[in-house]
DNA sequence: TTGCTATAGGTTCCTTTGGCTCCA
DNA sequence: CTGGAGCCTTTGGAACCTATAGCA
């Protein structure tokens, strides 16, 4: 706002754009300073509508800046002026801010119907980030941006006051909330754009700089001016952003043209692409290292912005920061020394070893003074803090647990120091200071990063580096080498074009570079390529590069279209106003979209394939880089390479092959291309690919053979280790052949020395001859003596050693048919067979537990009563009396059935008839039983008769 | 202080086709 | 006598990874 005043000054169309907004500004700040005084905070769905005609224009804005950082995130806030009479402007601003790939966020601010001129500008920033995890504080931090995320909020008011002349009112202003149109029940509803968002940045653009926006062939070096004066209007300076949301953070930093580096990036994308140029969001992809242990230390800088609620802070969090909070409890608590805070943050690395939090505390701990122009300037202060003593410090014995008590000492004393700034601002009685000290922290270290933007990319702060490359733009400049590049512009320092300067600076902040994402169009491009000379370097610390690929996609896709909404054609450069009017229906919904709907369908064509050309441009060129990556310095870098190789660091089954050509030198060894690098394998293992060796062909390399088998051949007193120096004999993938295996004649499957063919793939499978892969089918083939070989299908390590594994048998394929009908036939009649067993079992047990029970009812009846003075010749006698009850009841019952079931169940059949005739029992040792617990022995005869006797 | 190399130690992966007894 | 089933007992070398010392 400090600078409306110049820009109205510079030209007449554009001071008058100015006035407006600034009236619009300053009307809409009274309305919500109303609103947060009378303590009736708008929600949301908040609609608000005023009428606002002003002499001699009417503007029409349309902002809807969005931070949503949950799935269900979708917002859009429109503030609108219309109708102008000597100017039609419109700006479409488009900042989003989405953490998952649903995410949908949807700005714009529209200054329309101009009578002389039209002018659309659509300034779009995203910041979207793949990752689905959001820790429990972003998430709540969210929560309640989410909840005073309202542009009319009090607070904006109270956090930043400005002179709010009631002369400087507009009237009439008109602000309407929109539904978005794919918003459904469960999104949230509509927001209105603050005051403050209306201030457009083409207001306060020299009129010379807005002319920028004609040139046809945009290159780098035409956006010098347009970053210098951004960078000399735009300044990073870290608020208290815990006590704002974003929005009405971006608002304050479009207005006090100060703020944190994401908001002073976003507001450069937004600016570019109100210029109509083609521009994306970069950001280095804050996240957690693959193996917990790295997470150690972590970008203070990207904790500090991340925790302190920035724009995309919770957007390029990958992991789930209540996991790594759940590894490390705060320092809050009883242990201060842990590896990170409630937050998640976690201490950077620092060499030099010192254990006692006192030296680390003296030589690290700063505090910061502003100065009197506003800019932040850092100060070595000595602190008097508390001392961290780990509790494990005896324990620990590495030097990076050392390194890290340092750091954690840093941090703990940096907090105190804060703490007690924080008594003294928190004097407003908003903020206790319990709540206020983590934010606090965080307020401290940005500022360290805010001192450091002025002084460029790298600042060294004691140990601790800090100011690290985190957001910047990407401008599609198309009079870059012919066919159009995409330039990196980081307004925030200055720098236009210094991709090679962003791995060093970050480098330099000890930043990984891991991930390099470009947002735009709600969707998001991996274009890490582009900053990242060693790649050697990124590649094993990033995810599996399928998975990356497959979750970006569809971000891809969307980026893709996103861009195709804001291309600058600037061969037609007549119709760019119809074209740019194109982003509209993207933008303002529905009804915009059936105004447009016609106008879609007639450039997308156009569009499509000028978009589809610059993207396969870039893939080009990311793809380019890859495989013209610069030469590693270090011998171990060559070990996993991509693209290189030393032939020191091959293993014993590679090779090079062919040798050559060098590439280079590394400590005095030649550098060949990862390509020469072949694979050697025996025989055996070729012969498992379907491959064989060709025959004029010499192993490449022979190795000797192993000691363990040397180890059992003298084991076995086979001591002639001479003739038994066995080699290994390998060959390269070009001394190959398809695999000849001799044909099946006259039904003899050809095997191998084992008798057995190895079928490890259909290609090894002797030609005429088939794999079938059923159990037992070897029988049939047998019975129907058709010749046939196990297929042994692999291995299984079993007791120490390697078993083969058979499966089926192959046969000649003409024999396939008959062996597959006799096979279901031997089955069908093996099934019966069994059928039939498993019924004569089950009669066989039921009738020799009906017999039991019939004896034991007949010995009860008998012993009834009885004496029991000789009871093995009353049991004697009872066998032979109660011989006849017992027959009469099996041949009136089970035997009838067993026989009409079973006539060749021999078995049972001659002990009916040995009972029948006067069968004597016969009680075998190996029917009996006992039970241990009632010493009680039951003996059982072959008839199913049974008695039992107690033990003493 | 930083980066590189060599080395040690631990971990992971790959290797790979018995022989005996019992019982039906 | 034969053939099938079950049991025994649990490798070791190479590659790979990590930490560390030493050196420039």
């Amino acid at each position: 706002m400090r600078n409306r005043d110049k820009s109205k000054s510079q030209t007449q169309s554009s001071g008058t754009l100015a006035r407006k907004s600034q009236e619009g500004v300053n009307k809409f700040l009274r309305r919500s300073s109303r609103l947060s005084s009378s303590g009736k905070k708008e929600q949301d769905g908040f609609f608000l509508e005023n009428d606002l005609k002003t002499n001699d224009q009417e503007v029409v804005h349309t902002m809807d800046v969005c931070n949503a950082s949950t799935v269900e995130g979708c917002h859009r806030d429109a503030i609108e002026n219309s109708q102008a009479k000597e100017q039609e402007v419109v700006h479409s601003m488009d900042v989003c801010n989405a953490s998952t790939v649903e995410d949908c966020h949807r700005d714009a601010i529209e200054n329309s119907q101009a009578k002389e001129q039209e002018v659309v500008h659509s300034m779009d920033a995203h910041n979207a980030s793949p990752g689905d995890d959001c820790h429990k504080d972003t998430l709540l931090d969210d929560s309640e941006e989410m909840n005073d995320s309202d542009w009319e909020d009090g607070p904006i008011l109270k956090s930043d006051p400005v002179d709010r002349s009631p002369n400087e009112r507009m009237k009439g202003l008109t602000i309407e909330f929109d539904e978005p149109s794919g918003s459904t029940g469960g999104r949230k509803p509509v927001r209105r754009a603050s005051a403050e968002d209306k201030a457009s940045l083409l207001s306060l653009l020299p009129t010379h700089l807005l002319k920028i926006s004609e040139v046809s062939n945009i290159t780098a070096n035409a956006l010098t001016p347009l970053v210098t004066w951004f960078h000399d209007n735009f300044h990073v300076r870290n608020l208290a952003r815990a006590e704002r949301s974003f929005r009405t953070a971006l608002a304050t930093a479009l207005e006090t043209h100060e703020g944190t580096p994401e908001e002073i990036a976003a507001l450069s994308v937004a600016l570019f692409r109100a210029l109509k140029f083609t521009a994306r969001f970069v950001s280095i992809l804050d996240v957690t290292s693959l193996k917990p242990k790295a997470d150690t230390y972590e970008p203070s800088n990207q904790v500090a912005e991340r925790v302190s609620g920035g724009i995309f802070s919770t957007s390029t969090l990958m992991v789930d920061n209540l996991k790594r909070a759940s590894i490390a409890p705060s320092p809050v608590q009883t242990s201060p020394c842990n590896e990170k805070d409630d937050h998640g943050i976690s201490s950077r690395k620092s060499k030099g070893g010192c254990s006692t939090s006192n030296v680390a505390q003296s030589r690290d701990s700063t505090s910061f003074k502003e100065s009197t122009d506003g800019k932040s300037t850092c100060q070595v202060q000595p602190d008097t803090s508390r001392q961290c003593v780990p509790k494990n410090s005896q324990g620990l014995k590495r030097k990076g647990d050392l390194e890290f008590e340092m750091q954690l000492a840093m941090a703990i004393s940096a907090t105190s120091v804060e703490t007690h700034e924080n008594i003294h601002d928190s004097s407003d009685g908003n903020n206790s200071l319990e709540a206020s000290i983590p934010m606090k922290r965080w307020k401290r270290i940005e500022r360290v990063e805010s001192a450091s933007c002025f002084q460029g990319f790298s600042t060294a702060l004691g140990s601790r580096k800090v100011g690290s490359p985190l957001f910047w733009a990407e401008v599609y400049c198309d009079g870059e080498n012919l066919t159009g590049k995409w330039v990196h512009v980081d307004a925030v320092n200055a720098i236009i074009d210094g991709e090679q300067k962003v791995e060093d600076a970050a480098a330099a902040c000890k930043t990984s570079l891991r991930y390099v994402v470009a947002f735009a169009g709600h969707g998001a491009k991996d274009v890490t390529r582009r900053y990242c000379m060693k790649w050697y370097k990124i590649a094993p610390k990033r995810v599996n590069s399928t998975w990356w690929d497959s979750v970006l996609a569809p971000l891809r896709q969307l980026e893709s279209g996103g861009m195709g909404g804001t291309i600058k054609v600037s061969e037609h450069p007549g119709e760019n106003s119809s074209l740019d009017r194109v982003i509209l229906p993207e933008k303002s919904g529905q009804e915009a979209s059936k105004e447009y709907g016609s106008k879609i369908e007639v450039e997308s064509s156009v569009k499509g394939s000028f978009v589809a050309t610059r993207n396969s441009l870039e893939d080009m060129e990311l793809e380019t880089r890859a495989l013209t990556e610069p030469l590693p310095t270090n011998q171990q870098a060559y070990k996993n390479h991509a693209l290189y190789a030393l032939e020191r660091w091959l293993t014993k089954y590679q090779i090079l092959h062919p040798k050559g050509p060098i590439l280079g030198f590394c400590s005095g060894h030649p550098v060949y291309p990862r390509s020469c690098v072949q694979t050697l394998k025996t025989r055996e293992r070729w012969l498992r690919e379907g491959l064989q060796i060709k025959g004029t062909e010499t192993p490449v390399k022979v190795l000797e053979q192993s000691t363990k088998l040397k180890k059992a051949r003298v084991s076995e007193d086979v001591y002639d280790e001479i003739d038994s120096k066995e080699t290994i004999e390998l060959y390269g993938k070009w001394q190959l052949e398809p695999l000849l295996l001799p044909r099946a004649v006259n039904g003899i499957v050809p095997k191998n020395e084992r008798g057995q063919v190895d079928v490890w793939s259909e290609k090894c499978l002797p030609p005429g001859t088939v794999h079938i892969r059923l159990p037992r089918v070897f029988v049939v083939a047998k019975r129907l003596e058709i010749d046939y070989a196990p297929a042994m299908v692999g291995f299984e390590f079993r007791n120490g050693r390697a078993v083969p594994v058979y499966d089926g048998i192959v046969v000649c394929t003409e024999f396939k048919d008959a062996i597959l009908e006799a096979y279901a036939e031997e089955e069908e009649r093996r099934a019966a067979e069994e059928k039939k067993q498993t019924e004569a079992q089950a009669i066989s047990r039921w009738y020799q537990l009906l017999s039991s029970v019939i004896t034991r009812q007949k010995l009860n009846s008998y012993y009834r009563g009885s004496s029991s003075s000789q009871p093995s010749r009353n049991i004697q006698d009872k066998n032979i009396e109660t011989k006849t009850p017992v027959q009469s009841s099996k041949d009136n019952k089970q035997p009838t059935a067993h026989r009409k079931a079973n006539n060749q169940d021999t078995t049972h059949t001659t002990s009916l008839v040995a009972l029948e005739v006067g069968h004597e029992h016969v009680f075998l040792t190996k029917n009996e039983s006992f039970d241990a617990e009632n010493s009680i022995r039951t003996k059982r005869c072959e008839c199913g008769f049974s008695i039992q006797v107690e033990e003493l």
